[in-house]
DNA sequence: TCATAAGCGAGACGGTACGTCGTGTCTTACG
DNA sequence: CGTAAGACACGACGTACCGTCTCGCTTATGA
């Protein structure tokens, strides 16, 4: 879905693809139209046509500029003040972005490119922020040596992005800062559980019919 | 923007909702299109337009219709049977609802009823599973009393739906289960940290920009 | 590429076809617009695209309907009371039509529809009273019994396109009549003449190239 | 709107407007493209632009192009001879120029220019070509000395014209041969009618409405 | 001899119109 | 009266062409 940039008008490419956010985060995706975008920048149609095929394809590509950053690498000494750093980061990024993910997540279903992006340039530089982290702290000591790091970087996206996207409320720093000191550190610190207790899962409830049938 | 229902036709009124569901789980929000819904019940625009007012009141009656069933109440005589209870409670839903979630998480920011609806409807019933259940165990003595319920009915929903929506993946019931006995009942018996470490918060990281702009 | 008549809105179709004519002849084939046409009658582009599948056909079926009543007659009593007559209904007509023709001509090479309407709807009438006039003339003894018909119904129409379509000038009433004293009748009573001179015709002239290539 | 021919590449020109004369035959003045005239001959429409202002200029270049040469004038030492002559001459023209005059003539009515080159350029040359001819033949005494020689002129191009535009038939040689013997020399020697029958204009028809109002 | 200029191809660009499609309103005819 | 059918005004989509423009490349001349 995307095409190479062409040759000229490299700075009219980021203006269209910032404007683009722009007006991506202001009326969501269904509402944006091109000729609002470049009405802005006072280009023509064809000019983002030429580019792009498809409003989704421009706007994936606003999404994909806007991600395209080297992932951050915070080394503080210690584990907590690598996570508090990471988790900085992260509501920065989703103080810019939740408006646009909103918009996006749908069209991810059906679009490769922008699964990839999120994929690519959002979610594995929190995997990689949370894993290096980890990686010096187990060196360190500072956590159990069975923690389960894959699990353990989920925790901070997943809780934001809840909060951001479903509960529709923004998160504070210390908020943050307190998910980090009273979910992340401690699970990481004490490891996986001794034993998995021993009572078998209890069978699946009854699923549920969509209308109280009842 | 809400629903008026007519005198007859209740039948008919099930009818076109479960199919608008079925429509916006193929095609996401934005390529439903209301005489897709129709032609697939033989009916017409004006039996549609006479019920709701627009497509996204017809899209938010669905998503009303799909959710409101009782909430569900489980008393297993343990907390993790209680927490697994909830859990798989929580997977079923998924199961159903991701697709029309994803569609509608860009509406439900424009869409004051269908906020109302997803948190009324979906969250809260989550909420007071978690919360029912972690009452009855700080009863029983099963928890730390100071256990922060309020962070800890988040976890579940909020890694899953991280699952489902952010990672494009489907949940297996045993990671589920892991997920509660390795995260949600460590937490809950451990309580709060004894204190928060006194290192003062590293000040915040720079902001970074949309381009790599270096 | 015409299009039956939806069943309601003949009015409306009306509408349409003198509006698009009126602009026809204000602006020309080129420069008319279905925006102004529909503008001009508060319609919308879906509404004409509804009956005709493209701006040619609009303009087609315009014309069509232009020149779609039913053939005059004549029957003054004498040949050039009827040649009169149909001399100022010619007139009439390429008063209301020229300009519209003019956008056309080009058209109708490639639209066998706009073709057969410009034969049956325009050609064929003058053919048909000046073939009547004729008719009735001979039985009166007034022209003679070999004049050619076929040749001299073309000579009104065929001069006053001329004067309308090349020269870019109106033909007065007076020239009209004019044209019939001087050319139709005389040729109609005379008939054929006594015999093709018996000089054989000279060779071809050479054929010209485009450019004045000496 | 005129031309202003750069220094060099003449022979660029001639290939560009020969070429615009191919398309225009083929596709007609609307469906022309600036695009496949350049592609045709492998130059860029910077290339035209320089040189003509716009599509129209072009086109009417390539027209005054195909129409500016020597006017004909013939000289056989009978009226019948010249006039065969220069229907010869007239009937070549239109074997190259039909189709690109049908897709003219609407854009003549708008552009004065084209409108002169059409009547310079082909029009004065037929008047010329008759005129002599008529001249030479009122001295030899082959005419009435009140023959109206404006009149005259008209006669073989509207015919001939009339056939090939409106009715789409080619005019074959034998019949413009026919035209002359029957009709234009008929006429030219009978001179103007002896006098104008006596009897008054009828009124005029009643004006006919477009739609069969009936 | 080489530099300065000019025409050239290529094609991006701002516009404008096209023809299509979906929304939400409305009318018509049927049961 | 509710309904199926579908016409309608509106407005966005994605395409095509016009006329303008900038870019390098080539060529052609003049210092």
């Amino acid at each position: 879905m995307s095409v190479a940039p062409l040759r000229g008008g490299q700075a009219r490419m980021d203006e269209l693809l910032t404007t683009t956010l722009d007006v991506l985060k202001e009326t969501g995706y269904e509402r944006l139209t091109i000729d609002e975008v470049v009405s802005r920048v006072h280009a023509s149609k064809a000019t983002v046509y030429r580019r792009w095929p498809s409003k989704s394809a421009l706007v994936v590509a606003a999404f994909v500029h806007a991600v395209s950053h080297l992932p951050a690498e915070y080394d503080t000494g210690s584990l907590r003040g690598d996570l508090l750093a990471g988790m900085d980061d992260l509501l920065n990024e989703m103080e810019r972005l939740a408006d646009v993910m909103a918009g996006l997540i749908d069209e991810k279903r059906r679009n490769e490119e922008l699964a990839t992006a999120l994929r690519e340039g959002f979610l594995d530089t929190r995997r990689q922020v949370a894993a290096g982290a980890f990686a010096r702290a187990r060196e360190r000591g500072e956590i159990a040596p069975d923690a389960d790091v894959e699990m353990l970087w989920q925790i901070a996206p997943a809780l934001v992005m809840f909060r951001w996207l479903m509960m529709g409320e923004s998160v504070p720093r210390e908020e943050g800062h307190r998910l980090v000191d009273e979910v992340v550190l401690p699970l990481a610190r004490a490891g996986r559980p001794v034993s998995a207790p021993a009572t078998p899962p209890p069978p699946p409830p009854p699923r549920r019919r969509a209308p109280p049938s009842s």
